[in-house]
DNA sequence: CGTCACTTTGACATTGATCAATTAACGTGG
DNA sequence: CCACGTTAATTGATCAATGTCAAAGTGACG
């Protein structure tokens, strides 16, 4: 078994930091941590908050580090992974806008986590934020929500990484992401779909426990069998959406969770 | 890849009830859901909990089926599975006496669960759990500490199925079991241990995400290199921790979330 | 002492990893 | 807008690890 490749290390300095923004204009308003605070809770979080900017290929924390904020992200593609003492690497998280980075009590980060795409987080300072989870039984309550929805996608990765072949790693990858575009466009998965894989085929390999050439291969396969049509490197043309799903080995009913 | 066989089906119904137990005795009062209640708080629960026995084998809920109940394992072991459409299954979670077994504000098991041990759990029927979510911050906090070490435990799971050879795979098994009978003596694992394998070599690969011969192979394996000796079916002994550790790929410090 | 469930071991097949080129896509500067 | 250079992706040939099918061994328990 051959270790991926790690992402190439730059320096960990955030790239940015920005202005004011407004927590009602917010786009994650209603999915984040903060999603059920009251606005007088809003106006304690808008005092508290500050933002930082990671560009594609930055490390955001490595496993260790003292990490003294916790976050959520608010544009961009963010990954987790654990690495084995020779460096083969698994993705063990993929934070899209709305998710938490970060967790509370903790002062050292468990995993490394690095921006695939422009990154923009929602900082708070991880002592303050912690007195918030005793104060505000709001954002305790909604990160117990959203760790046991993480918690779900977890098992359902995991059944991915035991038990599925290759290809069936592949249509649920692809799976996944179209449920989320669909999401995003507040409509339902189905029929025929565009969509942007937001991760290289290295990192793809990363996130289903494969090797970057059976990745290739494997998305080569489902087009010459005609359930997907490629796009140029990142885009994907979906011609039925049930088919993939066919092909994931999933349950008719499942992925609810996903 | 075959699929590995069901745990045979049984009538889900439980095995028994259970007379009085007073919290403040109970062997899970500093670890479960209730560990940071107060003796007021407690009485409350006293009030609420029943308890039900499982036989080994048989199951406790069914994905898909109505729950009405959550609960804490008192005693045994329970395992959660996930399957494939055509039968292939997965472990993604091993609950040992203190862990939870529900989620709050859902109402149909997610998994299938069984027990693998005779089990006792200790249960609360769902609706006056939850509103017991909303008055006491003492049961909420805690459930939302075990859902996060639950998480960072899947996701050393992920690394393991996604990374790792069948040979690491048992060594880490068996690394993990060893950990869990120190912290029950309250000890530190090293040096030379005798431990108890909580599951048979079928289960075993369900959690590994491998075949039972792969399983037996590998431990056999372990045991001609002088890993370990055999000590009937399920006994193990480990000559040297360490050695142990080492064959399990991890970093040197790894398992710090195990 | 026989039965049954679990485990071990063997022979062979298959999947996915590895090593090694080659090709395609994208950004840059002319 | 095009040629170039760089990085990502594809494809091919081969091999090792693990799965599959099959049979025999072991131990607990009635």
């Amino acid at each position: 078994m051959r270790a991926n490749s790690l992402t190439q290390i730059k320096p960990a300095s955030e790239t940015g930091r920005h202005g004011e923004m407004r927590c009602v204009e917010c786009p994650i308003r209603y999915r984040a941590v903060c999603a059920q605070c009251e606005s007088d809770e809003l106006s304690l979080l808008e005092g508290m908050k500050f933002y930082r900017s990671f560009e594609p290929g930055q490390p955001i924390v490595w496993e260790g580090d003292r990490m003294d904020f916790v976050a959520s992200v608010v544009i961009g593609v963010a990954t987790l992974t654990q690495t084995l003492e020779d460096g083969r690497t698994q993705m063990v998280g993929l934070l899209l806008p709305s998710d938490f980075l970060g967790r509370p009590g903790r002062d050292h980060a468990a995993y490394n986590a690095s921006a695939t795409s422009k990154v923009v987080l929602c900082c708070f300072r991880r002592k303050p934020f912690d007195e918030l989870m005793r104060t505000m039984p709001h954002i305790a309550h909604r990160l117990l929500e959203m760790t046991l929805d993480e918690l779900d996608a977890a098992r359902e990765w995991m059944l991915l990484l035991g038990r599925k072949t290759a290809r069936e790693k592949i249509a649920s990858f692809i799976t996944i992401i179209a449920r989320r575009e669909a999401a995003l466009r507040k409509s339902r998965p189905g029929g025929r779909m565009e969509i942007e894989l937001p991760l290289t085929r290295d990192a793809m390999a990363d996130y289903l426990g494969l090797t970057l050439e059976t990745v290739s291969r494997q998305v080569s396969a489902l087009k010459k069998d005609g359930v997907i049509t490629l796009n140029g490197k990142r885009g994907v043309i979906l011609h039925d959406f049930a088919r993939l799903v066919g092909e994931s080995g999933d349950d008719a009913d499942g992925g609810l969770l996903a």
